[in-house]
DNA sequence: GAAATAAGTTCAGTATATTAAACTTTTCCC
DNA sequence: GGGAAAAGTTTAATATACTGAACTTATTTC
């Protein structure tokens, strides 16, 4: 019972190259959030009690931050840690096949409409529906490929999300996200049609 | 545009309480992780090319690892940062975010109001929102990050689109993508509020 | 344009993360 | 049980994370 074979195991490794990739990533993401959110730094040292120069170091990849600053920093982006540091660049593994058929496993008939509002072939695996489903309709999916996410928003109607175990009722106005790489379904519970926005994200 | 209300900012907390929740999930977690596989600390140190006097501490909670150390233990597991720190049970698969719920507001002025629908934490860099403009009221935007590009539909009201030197108009039901890491603008030229939904993708 | 205010960076001091080596405890044979 | 080897903990020294305050740079305001 042996973990897999240990690489460089020098320090001198370490002394050449204090951060490792982590740590720039983080930087950027945490330049990236802050610019989004048009917070100076002073605000963020606020709100998440770290103070402004350590931010401003981290930002600059000159300092490491433990992970309990990490993690202040997270929760005052009111996210958990994971989200924070899940590098979204790393997800170059898997190419997903999908060919320009964006609607093949979705059907269109009498109980569900959907409209294709993001152009096919984008760079990113992103695709933007508009759902329609008429009183007592469903959209029911497989499983799509690992990783899915899919988010949705309410227009008009209630509806019901299921995604594996969960359950959700959602009305105008809700939004939801949730694990698509599992059987899930949208069901229209309320009265008359219900209209939603649609989000699938593929990495 | 200021972040969620400070918490306690004296920093006799940080002196009594060195360590927030994060790290003691993160020890036990680790402890976890290595009883499983069966590996010495010597072994995971190895693979991890973290000290063993280090991981022996962090799991008994009397050090705080950097982010550095952290990531180079998750990989030592086979795992991403973010599968190590996020706690196994709390992955959230389905996120619902209510419509009176202003949590994710992050600008809002008289004439625009902009209720973010995605937590970014995702794991492509996407985001959505839900853009109100009253009548007359505009929203500019300074250049994105190069490559960003930004897909709107138009739910309510009529709109002009300006990005670089291109410019279109809009009506409830009309779709456009664009680049957004030029100088870009969303004008409300018709009667009464105008209400769209907005994608930003960055790549 | 100058003064004032805010945003960001640098500095020096302190706390602590991190390590190698010494030490203690457990496990395993005989 | 007793000795050896492995697993885990503690220690002392060093590197660096983290902070408050001084400083520099941009932005506003008049």
């Amino acid at each position: 019972m042996t973990p897999p074979s240990p690489k460089v195991k020098g320090k001198s490794v370490q002394a050449a190259m204090p951060f490792d990739p982590t740590s720039n990533q983080f930087s950027r993401r945490l330049k990236q959030l802050r610019a989004e959110r048009g917070w100076s730094l002073d605000a963020l040292a606020n709100a998440s009690d770290v103070s402004r120069s350590m931010l401003s170091q981290v930002e600059r990849s000159q300092a490491n931050p433990t992970l309990a600053v990490a993690f202040r920093i997270a929760r005052a982006f009111g996210m958990s840690l994971g989200e924070l540091v899940e590098t979204p660049g790393a997800t170059s593994s898997l190419v997903v096949i999908r060919a320009g058929d964006h609607a093949y496993h979705y059907r269109s008939d009498q109980d569900c409409q959907i409209r294709t509002l993001s152009p096919l072939h984008l760079e990113k695996d992103v695709e933007f529906y508009e759902v329609q489903l008429k009183e007592g309709g469903a959209l029911r999916s497989a499983a799509h490929f690992e990783g899915t996410r899919e988010f949705l928003t309410v227009q008009k109607g209630k509806i019901r999300v299921e995604s594996a175990a969960d359950s959700e009722q959602l009305e105008r106005g809700d939004s939801i996200n949730y694990r698509a790489d599992v059987p899930h379904a949208i069901v229209n519970v309320g009265k008359g049609e219900a209209i939603m926005f649609l989000v699938d994200i593929y990495r």
